[in-house]
RNA sequence: GCCGGUGUAGUUCAAUGGUAGAACAGAGGACUCAUAAGCCUCAAACAAUGGUCCGAUUCCAUUCACCGGCACCA
């Protein structure tokens, strides 16, 4: 628990050369989950998405579909931002994208303050001379391209700039051992730990612009553009306005605890590369790194080809906001991968929203509704850090036992049959599960702001909702 | 190959050195406020072997299975 006032929270920026992933928007909708807690607990929140739109890849397929680069990622950029609203994430959070001016010009400023730690040096890359491409060790396949088995990989120099990551090594496991709480789950901590132990290498941080054009230019030095990675990290800093806005800066990284969503494909370069050039720019470092599991389909990555893909498009349209929001954050293992299926989806649905929260807010305001009702008492919710270890899956299991509690108490009460023949007895229980009622909408108002919404003036007026989950084959 | 982790009902998870809890799915029942929902009851599990111990699902070892990591993949 802080007592800070300020609060800071960032998603990965997706790299936007395919369509939102369903991982994504769980990414951003948990964030959004801790962003609108914070908020609600009286910090100031700064709370970061964006997208990644420099690099190789990019280039390539923006070239492929013949279209201008910087429109290729325009458009890609907007469908991420689409997500925005349409899993309803609090409209304040804050948009970067690596090809803003600000970010630009911030990169560039932090590679300045990274110089001791970069350095020019010769760089063998391996190279396919059927692909004509540049492959890399685990693209090879017993030293040989997979696609062109019989042709020699030839090695080919190239100038390019390093960054001395070996510099960071013990100052990165100081930081592990002093922030035992720094990567979240453990199991990831303790890999990134391993990982940092074995020793590091220096990264290649640029390439040469003559061959890849799309990325930011390095100071001091135009026939070279960053590596996408190096100026993408800057964006977790380049959205608050670093390094022009000092206080901003101050108030949201250097004390607003900044904290770090990402998938479990980031650990490396949040937990470890990013915090090194932290080090090396002279800034501090990110307070925790949390990272997510994947979402999976009959065990297998999501993927066009095995047309098993389930996007956050589809969910919203299948289910609705705050169903597409309960269903990523209440089934969906908050660190480990986790299998989705339409199936398990509509299983989900029915038997926590259909089943669940929709029928209990029905039968509870019809009675109101009907027995008439006529004040409910305020809640007084116990507060503690919910999120605290950011199991937000924990949280939600809490909530779903009180909706449980709640319907097994109509059941026990029978507030329906002493209606006819005690009214006054039968109002005091509707009364009272309608209390319970509020605090369970209350208790959602981070999770399902607009469900909470609905039910809370719902409540006030004692009016009975639209059927606000309905059966999906009904 | 090396390092780390996991193996509990059909599924997803929990707890525990001494009768293994739940949710979802399944079967049956009594009700009726409700979205044929809810409630009650039932059925259903500790990967295998060995060791420590009065006693192990829990600790240790081995085997098997699965997962993650072992760097230029955003």
């Amino acid at each position: 628990m802080t007592h800070k006032k300020s609060f800071y929270i960032t998603t990965t920026l997706p790299y936007v050369n395919a369509e939102p992933h369903i991982g994504f928007a769980m990414e951003l909708v948990r964030a959004d989950v801790i962003a609108r807690y914070k908020k609600l607990s009286g910090q100031e929140v700064f709370f970061n998405t964006g997208t990644d739109e420099h690099g190789s890849k990019i280039f390539k397929k923006a070239q492929e579909e013949g279209i201008e680069t910087q429109k290729f990622v325009d458009d890609h950029s907007e469908k991420f931002r689409d997500l925005i609203k349409l899993l309803n994430i609090d409209p304040e959070v804050h948009f970067i994208r690596t090809t803003d001016q600000k970010h630009i010009k911030a990169a560039q400023e932090f590679w300045k303050r990274c110089e001791k730690d970069i350095e020019k040096k010769l760089y063998k890359i391996k190279y396919c001379v059927g692909c004509e491409l540049e492959k890399t060790d685990s693209e090879l396949e017993s030293g040989h391209c997979v696609l062109h088995p019989l042709l020699e990989i030839e090695e080919r120099e190239e100038e390019n700039y390093f960054f001395k990551l070996s510099n960071y090594q013990d100052k990165l496991l100081n930081l592990y051992k002093s922030n035992p709480n720094f990567v979240i789950p453990d199991s990831r901590y303790n890999e990134i730990k391993a990982f940092v132990e074995r020793g590091l290498e220096d990264f290649s941080i640029s390439r040469l612009k003559s061959k890849m054009p799309w990325g930011v230019e390095v100071p001091s030095d135009s026939e070279h553009v960053m590596y996408v990675w190096f100026d993408a990290l800057v964006s977790y800093i380049s959205t608050l306005d670093w390094p022009q806005n000092e206080d901003n800066f101050t108030k949201f990284w250097r004390e607003g605890i900044p904290t770090q969503y990402a998938g479990k494909d980031n650990l490396r370069q949040q937990s470890a590369m990013w915090q090194a050039m932290l080090m090396s720019a002279g800034l501090p470092n990110s307070y925790q790194i949390i990272i997510n599991g994947f979402i999976n389909s009959r065990g297998q990555k999501m993927s066009k080809s095995l047309g098993n893909v389930i996007s956050p498009n589809e969910l919203v349209e299948k289910y609705g906001v705050d169903a597409t929001r309960y269903l990523l954050l209440r089934h969906i293992n908050s660190f480990e991968d986790t299998d989705v299926t339409w199936e398990r989806l509509d299983e989900w649905y029915e038997s926590g929203l259909a089943n669940g929260l929709g029928n209990l807010v029905s039968r509870v305001l019809t009675m109101a509704n009907n027995y008439g009702v006529s004040t409910i008492d305020s809640v007084h919710t116990i507060h503690y850090d919910y999120f605290k270890d950011f199991d937000i899956q924990k949280y939600m299991n809490h909530v779903w036992e009180l909706i449980k509690k709640t319907d097994k108490k109509i059941q026990d009460e029978e507030p329906y049959k002493k209606y006819k023949t005690n009214h006054e007895i039968a109002v005091n229980i509707v009364a009272d599960l309608c209390t319970n009622l509020y605090e369970i909408a209350h208790l959602l108002r981070y999770i399902m702001p607009k469900t909470s919404e609905v039910i809370k003036s719902s409540l006030e007026d004692l009016k009975k909702p639209e059927n606000l989950f309905p059966r999906i084959n009904a």
